[in-house]
RNA sequence: GGUCCCGUAGUUCAAUGGAUAGAAUAGAAGUUUCCUAAACUUUAGAUACAGGUUCGAUUCCUGUCGGGACCA
């Protein structure tokens, strides 16, 4: 396990804590059931005095008071009841404002400052599958498949946060015309070309011929249409579209030197992929290859057809009908018998259900596949397949440019690579003139490129809510300022020094020592900021939601810089107070570790 | 034609039905004998439009306009 569960009994949070008060306090004051669930409490805002405010408006009416009246008898009661946890409390308007006591925080600290696994959650003895990546074998990835690795990858680590237990898997889109395309291109033009003979990646020396099919194609058209022929005949009866169809045909008819080539450029795209993969840090536990998985729906087409669910039309093919669920007939097998993708993705339902059992089967997959994903789901419960109830489509939006959609023909797609090059570069480029780095050795200043530059680049694809489409601006993409992950980092490096500096090195912890003191307002806003990462872990799994933690993380090294700002650390004014700090810093830069690990960023201990 | 998604500062993003809609960036003005100024502080700037639901709507409902995706 890459992770410590301190306790097996999770703690409430405060704000939990704050509800659970309300709670008790309305019943024992006014004989009023309501569950703590059903309370709002949130973080009072700072032009107001108070930590946390409850809002009274929901209850009001039932109790037949004024909100002041109420919000004053509430508060008094809750402040009575919980002294531990509560000094003060006011009321205005419908807002019952509550101050949490110092002493209540410094438990707080004094107990997780400790405690690297802070907010992570123990076992839940569950297991949830994540589909992601799933990449075609004709071309090198893109941005869009990098905001898919990045999000899948994140996924799965919240969830073992959260005490899942993570199955990664990825389906390889291996097989079919388009991956013919490329063979039938190489064959003809290539001349016997390989990754070793050109010094190309395999990935992008296959795209490259797929390119290329593209450019003949349809300049073929072009001269079947100048002779008189429709488009759409003419794209088929181009002679290299013949081709590639022919050796669909063939593939599929197993013909050795077809199936020969295949595997050859196949495995050029992989040793390319790898490469790729490891410098993301994207891994898997299974692959599934769609030259292996196509067929598996077949027989369930026949079972669905016993059992009534399908239908067959006079021409042989066979369909399913969504009407009555608000959708439209669907096809699941072509007259010629062929699979369609639905059949296919079916079957892999099935076959990854059979192999993992598991309670969840999240698919990351963009939000152009909606439609297909209810589908996919509506039918597998139709058919009554125990997988069905587990099928969740994690859709995620498109990325555009400032300019547009990313487009293949237009040649603007923005290949994985070149960014990730281009992301590194820059992070060399800022960090010399910067100028802090004297005394790293060239392995650590290339380490620290990739620290900024990958975990830039992850940073900007994370940070927005995934079920939205983003634009990727590459000018804002490679700052370095603001909203970044070299902000956060910039922020641990800075607390580590510290701690460097205070002959605390590695995760050696400091000294429990911290009495309880006044908390200065900038003190307390850490606080109450740290506080707030088990909460956080939460709701980012029950919103699917990696730009949840993005958000937090960003919040948290914000709050860190203005205490940082304001207080001397190491010449605080007492030397309790220089504990207290001193904790306070370690556990942010605990946090700040955790959090950005979880959306696969790494820290530097200097930059 | 049918289904679905989205319209928030110049720009990129936030906001479980709650207080004066937050950040970042770009703009303006400041901060360094002091733990890393890749930082901090101050300032100006937005809910497409029209209705409705209610104590309260960026959020829920209806319509209009605009953008996008999918289905045959």
């Amino acid at each position: 396990m890459p992770y410590i569960c301190s306790q097996s009994v999770e703690k409430m949070d405060i704000i939990s804590q704050i509800r659970t008060a309300a709670s008790q306090a309305l019943r024992k004051k006014f004989q009023f059931d309501l569950a703590p669930a059903d309370i709002t409490v949130s973080e009072t805002k700072p032009e107001f005095e108070g930590d946390y405010t409850v809002v009274l408006f929901s209850f009001v009416k039932q109790l037949k008071k004024s909100p002041e009246v109420l919000g004053n008898e509430l508060g008094q009661a809750m402040l009575t009841g919980n002294p531990e946890l509560f000094s003060a409390f006011n009321v205005i308007k419908g807002f019952l404002n509550l101050t949490v006591a110092d002493s209540r925080w410094i438990d707080f600290l004094t107990q997780e400052h400790a405690n690297t696994g802070f907010g992570r959650k123990p076992a839940n003895g569950k297991k949830v599958m994540v589909e992601y990546s799933s990449p075609n074998t004709n071309k090198p990835l893109h941005l869009g498949h990098l905001r898919n690795n990045f999000l899948g990858w994140s996924i799965a680590e919240i969830y073992k946060a959260n005490g899942y237990e993570i199955v990664k898997t990825c389906i390889a889109n291996d097989r079919g015309i388009h991956i013919c395309k490329s063979m039938v291109a190489w064959q003809l033009f290539a001349d016997g070309a390989t990754p070793e003979s050109t010094g190309l990646k395999g990935d992008h020396l296959v795209g490259d011929y797929y390119v290329l099919f593209g450019t003949v194609h349809k300049e073929q058209i072009a001269a079947l249409v100048a002779g008189g022929m429709d488009k759409e005949q003419a794209e088929k009866e181009a002679p290299i579209m013949k081709m590639a169809q022919e050796m669909l045909v063939d593939w599929e008819a197993g013909k050795p030197e077809v199936i020969k080539l295949w595997k050859m450029m196949n495995s050029w795209v992989y040793a390319g992929f790898d490469v790729t993969y490891k410098r993301i840090g994207s891994d898997f536990d299974k692959i599934y290859y769609e030259s292996n998985t196509y067929l598996l729906g077949k027989e369930l087409v026949e079972q669905g057809l016993a059992k009534g669910v399908f239908f067959k039309q006079e021409d042989g093919s066979v369909w399913i009908d969504l009407t009555a669920d608000g959708l439209d007939q669907k096809i699941v097998q072509r007259k010629d018998g062929t699979a369609v993708y639905m059949t296919q993705d079916i079957g892999l339902a099935v076959k990854k259900y059979e192999e993992f059992k598991s309670d969840l089967s999240i698919y990351v997959v963009g939000d152009e596949q909606n439609y297909h994903f209810k589908v996919l789901k509506l039918i597998c419960q139709k058919l009554g397949l125990p997988s069905a109830e587990g099928i969740f489509h994690l859709s995620y939006g498109l990325v555009e440019l400032p300019t547009g959609r990313m487009k293949t023909r237009e040649g603007t797609v923005v290949d994985a690579d070149d960014i990730l090059d281009e992301m590194n570069s820059e992070a060399e480029k800022k960090t010399k003139e910067q100028g802090k780095t004297e005394g790293f050795t060239f392995e650590e200043l290339k380490d620290l490129y990739d620290i900024i530059g990958l975990g830039g680049l992850k940073f900007f694809l994370l940070r927005v809510d995934p079920k939205k489409k983003m634009v990727f601006n590459p000018e804002e993409s490679i700052d370095l300022h603001g909203y970044t992950a070299t902000f956060i980092q910039y922020a641990y490096a800075r607390i580590r020094s510290v701690l460097r500096k205070e002959g605390i090195p590695g995760d050696q912890r400091v000294d429990a020592t911290a009495t309880p003191t006044p908390l200065l307002p900038a003190e307390k806003a850490l606080l109450v900021a740290t506080e707030k990462y088990s909460g956080i872990i939460t709701q980012a799994v029950d919103e699917m939601s990696p730009s949840l933690i993005s958000n937090y993380t960003f919040e948290l090294a914000q709050t860190f810089n203005s205490f940082y700002n304001l207080h001397s650390i190491a010449n605080a004014e007492t030397p309790e107070k220089k504990a207290l700090r001193l904790q306070l810093a370690q556990l942010t830069s605990t946090i700040l570790r955790s959090a950005l690990g979880l959306l696969g960023i790494r820290v530097p201990e200097r930059m």
